[in-house]
DNA sequence: GAAAAAAATGCAACCGGTTGCAAAGCACTA
DNA sequence: TAGTGCTTTGCAACCGGTTGCATTTTTTTC
């Protein structure tokens, strides 16, 4: 069933000459005969022999590969978050426009060696990491031997790795900012602290609560995790502490679904009730019901500059961290379709 | 800066033993003593060394690695399609559960050599398609000489190939009967007829009217790409054609909600004017607003059923095609959270 | 027509591991 | 002390390509 592979020796024979012959031909070296490459040529095609790709990225010390990981900090997350998704298809895109292969691998961040192993398995030219995962120093110190290493994340002094991301700081902010805009002044919190790049979010939101003049209520809060599930739940218990919540800020559109579905099954309407800003700009938030107002981070463009990003400094130039854009994307959520002029009161 | 990397041969001489000595300590056999072994196991850990894992395959011509295919047929369609991102977190979960690593490619099926290419690179121990693309003679060529194929979609006569999928005939009538139950009587058809699987959802739909004695009204159809976008257009088209649309069934969850966006922004309600099924259970159908009634393939456990089957064929073992149960999930689309007990008139 | 230059080809080492087989080391027996 | 068998180690070939350098063949030049 399975016929013997053939190889470069075979098609040698075949052709009464040498495997460096063959070699050089099939790479369309001009070091061999116009000739004899082209009857090199066919004679492999006709016995469709193909390059054993195992063999010469050893050779070669190549790998045309980039390892894409995901760091879990939590073992209830999965890679089906959307986020994740997301930004896969974007970087699996980019990559595969290159001429590359990716490699894609969850770790868990509990594992001490997670990140050498992979560095030096020497299976990939390069890694992309989505998300630091608190996991910074162990990046930075790798990094300092091993330059092709781009992360999705946010920056830190005396960082040896290059960072793509957003202004997570500013775009917690702007959401507040615009929740405050449309008059609500019970603004809740939904997400993660655990992650730097969640607690700048958080930060935002506080900040703009203080320049708005409005006191802070730690009960406001709740601590959801990645899931929509764990979201339902935080907004459901927010619910029941019956604090007169008309706005939320949520870390991430999966937490924002969550917490709207809480919100409906309660009776409550968003954004009558309450007004719900999002983080992220995950493809679906657009066609969720009501379409979620977010701070984008524009992940499909996010993917291709960390792909990007990774090919610079494959191809030896120097890179600097890239902080994209946030922009809030406005829609039902927060401003109700049928009032889109009002201001609100 | 990059410090050179450590081999085998380094820590032989470090140790003072031959290479292959070293190489049998570090795998532990029994052959070297156990004294010596220890010894050497610590001067690898205290030096860092990692074997150089590209070698280690190439020499043992394994690979540790299973390439997930996507299959594209169409430019449009990219791999942020919610279906095929959560079946590969699925895949990828279950992939690299088993210690192997998961290489994603999107291929595109216009290139003549797509399988092959990737079948005789020998890099990796198996292959997984997320869907067959309408590409079921090239496959099957394939998986005559080349086992470890598995394969998401549906059974053909004679196929050398495993197969892992549900019964999309009977999934497309049973979504199409619910509407039927619920008194709907203009039920639209919205999605994209090329490919098998979604022509098999076609011919339920067809069925379920037949048996129901409905007449079909092609003017019901709207070809749309699976991209929330086109779905969007076709079902703004179909309201406009101002047939009386009670019902939609659409191929896939993508379409339904696409549809959804078409039709609140119309005024009409889902579901009091129009029910809507979708097809597949994406992670976010139970989520979205309303909540989407759909045929739930189960996509969890179906990526995680092609990577059992890929396994066991790897172990030598005979698999036969696995044909998963679909289950028709009533959510809100369909039935709204009020009138749940009401029959529909 | 011979020497020099250029073009085409082949030899053999190499990449970094693994492993069959031979050999060395050692203990025990006769 | 030689012989036997077991354990431990090393030699060298091998995986399937690539490539520096030597060698052969062809072409050019005088």
């Amino acid at each position: 069933m399975t016929r013997s592979i053939i190889k470069m020796s075979d098609i040698a024979r075949i052709a009464g000459v040498s495997k460096s012959t063959v070699s050089r031909a099939l790479s369309d070296s001009p070091l061999v005969n116009k000739a004899t490459r082209r009857r090199i040529q066919s004679i492999a095609e006709e016995n469709g022999y193909k390059i054993n790709l195992k063999a010469r990225n050893f050779r070669l010390k190549e790998t045309f590969t980039v390892s894409v990981l995901i760091p879990m900090i939590d073992e209830e997350q999965h890679i089906s978050d959307p986020f994740f998704l997301d930004m896969l298809g974007s970087i699996a895109d980019a990559i595969s426009d290159r001429g590359h292969e990716m490699m894609l691998s969850k770790v868990a961040t509990t594992d001490p060696c997670w990140l050498e192993e992979i560095v030096d398995s020497q299976r990939n030219d390069g890694l992309i990491l989505i998300g630091q995962a608190g996991e910074h120093d162990r990046i930075n110190a790798v990094a300092e031997r091993y330059e092709p290493v781009v992360v999705w994340g946010g920056q830190f002094p005396n960082q040896h790795y290059c960072t793509v991301g957003t202004d997570n700081l500013l775009g917690g902010k702007t959401a507040t900012q615009h929740l405050i805009a449309l008059g609500r002044r019970r603004i809740g919190f939904l997400g993660e602290k655990r992650q730097p790049e969640m607690r700048l979010r958080y930060q935002g939101y506080l900040e703009a609560l203080e320049e708005a003049g409005i006191k802070h209520d730690p009960l406001l809060e709740a601590p959801a995790h990645i899931t929509g599930e764990a979201a339902f739940d935080a907004m459901s218990e927010l619910i029941d502490r019956e604090l007169g919540v008309d706005g939320v800020f949520a870390t991430s559109d999966v937490v924002a679904m969550g917490a709207i579905r809480a919100l409906n099954e309660r009776g409550l309407g968003v954004p009558e009730d309450v007004a719900i800003v999002g983080y992220d700009d995950v493809t679906l938030a657009a066609y969720y019901t009501p379409a979620l107002t977010t701070v984008s981070q524009n992940i499909t463009r996010g993917g291709r500059v960390l792909v990007d990003s990774l090919f610079q400094i494959l191809d030896g130039e120097a890179v600097a961290p890239v902080v994209l854009p946030t922009e809030l994307k406005i829609r039902s959520s927060t401003v109700s379709q049928a009032k889109k002029a009002e201001p609100a009161g």
